[in-house]
DNA sequence: AACGTTCACAACCGCGTGCGT
DNA sequence: TACGCACGCGGTTGTGAACGT
C-alpha cells in the first residue's frame, strides 16, 4: 500500500510558475503569513498548486532576502568545510549562508563547486610511468586553491631542521625538496608521536622509512589511537627499513613519491594505504598508478569529503606535530 | 541556420520525522 | 501507545538557455 497522495496530482498545476502565481502566493503570504498549513494554502489562494509546491516556491525563490547569483569565496570555503565535516545536510550549510537556500547550495555544488574542487586539486609534477628511481612528486595545493590553508603549507620537515634536529630526509627527498620549493611546501610528514625519538636518533640509514601521516589514517572514534602503524613495512621491523623510500603524508593531494617501487611494494602499498584509511586514487599513487590523471568529477562523495577533511586534518596534525616539538625543546 | 549536446537551475518526488489527536 | 497528517529534507528529474558542430 502506497503513501496516500498530498494532494489531487489530476487537478494540480505543474513546472514552472508564472509571475501572476508567484504574485499571489507572495502578496497572500505577505499579509497573513503560511497559517502554519501549507496544504491548505494553494486552496485559500485560489492557486491550482501543490501545497509543497507552494512552500518550494516560496523557500527558494518568493521568500525575502534571498540571495541570487553568484557565490563569493568565503562562501565555497564555507560549504566545502561544512561539507567536509557534516555532508550534504544542505539546510544546516544553509542556516550558515544568509540569503542562500539549501536547493541553491545543493546546485551550485552538485554543477560546479564539485568540478571547482577537483579541478584545483593540482596533477602530479612528473609522471607514473617513471624508470624504478625517479620519483613522483604530488605537490601541496597550489595557493589559490580551494583547499590551500597556509597552516598546512608550511613544513614540518622545515620547522624540524630549524629547530636542531635531525631530519629525517632521504638523499632523495632532500635533493627533491631542496630541488623543486614548490614540492617543498607540500611535503607533509606526520606526526611521529612515540617513535620520534627513536627516529631522529638513528643513523643515516634512518633515511630509509616508510612514513606514514598521522591522525588523517586515525580509524579510532576516540582519537585514541597510536601512531605505530605509521612507521611499518611489509614484513620487515621498522629498524629493517632500508630498501627504499616512501613518504606517505597526511592526504591525498600532499602524496610525496615513492621510489625504486617492485611489484611486492605496489601490492603492499596499495593494500597498507588502503588498510590506513587513505581512498583508493591515494593508495594509487601510492603504488605508482595513475592518481590524478581521470576525470575529476568520478570522485566519490565519499572521497570528496575526505580530500576536504583531510587538509583539515593535515593542519591539525601540523599543530599536533609543533606541539610535540615544543614540549620536546620544552624538556630538554 | 539547424541541430545536437551540455549546463544550470527550478521544481518534483518520496521518505523520515515530529507533532497532534 | 498508535496512528495519521503535514513538514522538511535530500536526491532526482525536467526544462530552457547556452554553446559547439
Amino acid at each position: 500500500m502506497g503513501r496516500a497522495p498530498c494532494c489531487d496530482k489530476a487537478n494540480v498545476k505543474k513546472g514552472p510558475w508564472s509571475p501572476e502565481e508567484d504574485a499571489k502566493l507572495k502578496e497572500y503570504i505577505e499579509k497573513h503569513g503560511t497559517g502554519g498549513n501549507w496544504i491548505a494554502l494553494p486552496h485559500k489562494i485560489g492557486l491550482r498548486r501543490c501545497g509543497k509546491s507552494c512552500r518550494l516556491r516560496w523557500l527558494n525563490y518568493l521568500r525575502p532576502n534571498i540571495k541570487h547569483g553568484e557565490f563569493s569565496d568565503d562562501e565555497d570555503r564555507i560549504i566545502c568545510s561544512l561539507f567536509a565535516s557534516i555532508g550534504s545536510r544542505w539546510s544546516i550549510i544553509a542556516g550558515q549562508l544568509p540569503g542562500r537556500t539549501d536547493n541553491d547550495i545543493k546546485n551550485y555544488w552538485n554543477t560546479k563547486l564539485k568540478k571547482k574542487l577537483m579541478m584545483s586539486m593540482p596533477p602530479p609534477l612528473s609522471s607514473n610511468h617513471k624508470s624504478p628511481h625517479q620519483p613522483t612528486i604530488y605537490p601541496s595545493p597550489p595557493h589559490n586553491s580551494l583547499l590551500h590553508n597556509s597552516s598546512i603549507i608550511t613544513s614540518p620537515v622545515r620547522a624540524n631542521c630549524s629547530r636542531g634536529f635531525q631530519p629525517i630526509l632521504s638523499p632523495t627527498f632532500t635533493t627533491l625538496i631542496s630541488s623543486n620549493s614548490g614540492a617543498h611546501d607540500g611535503f607533509f610528514v606526520g606526526p611521529l608521536h612515540g617513535d620520534y625519538d627513536q627516529i631522529i636518533n638513528r643513523d643515516s640509514k634512518s633515511s630509509n622509512l616508510l612514513i606514514f601521516g598521522g591522525e588523517a589514517s586515525c580509524s579510532s572514534s576516540d582519537g585514541s589511537c597510536t601512531t605505530n602503524h605509521q612507521i611499518t613495512t611489509h614484513g620487515r621491523s621498522k629498524d629493517q627499513v632500508l630498501d627504499h623510500d616512501y613518504m606517505f603524508p597526511s592526504g591525498d593531494q600532499n602524496l610525496c613519491f615513492s621510489n625504486g617501487v617492485d611489484e611486492d611494494d605496489q601490492k603492499f602499498l596499495t593494500t597498507t594505504s588502503i588498510d590506513h584509511g587513505y581512498s583508493s586514487s591515494a593508495a594509487a599513487a601510492a603504488a605508482g598508478n595513475e592518481c590524478f590523471g581521470g576525470n575529476p568529477l568520478d570522485y566519490s562523495i565519499e572521497e570528496i569529503k575526505q580530500l576536504i577533511s583531510t587538509n583539515n586534518m593535515c593542519s591539525n596534525n601540523l599543530n599536533f606535530f609543533m606541539d610535540e616539538i615544543q614540549t620536546e625543546e620544552d624538556r630538554r
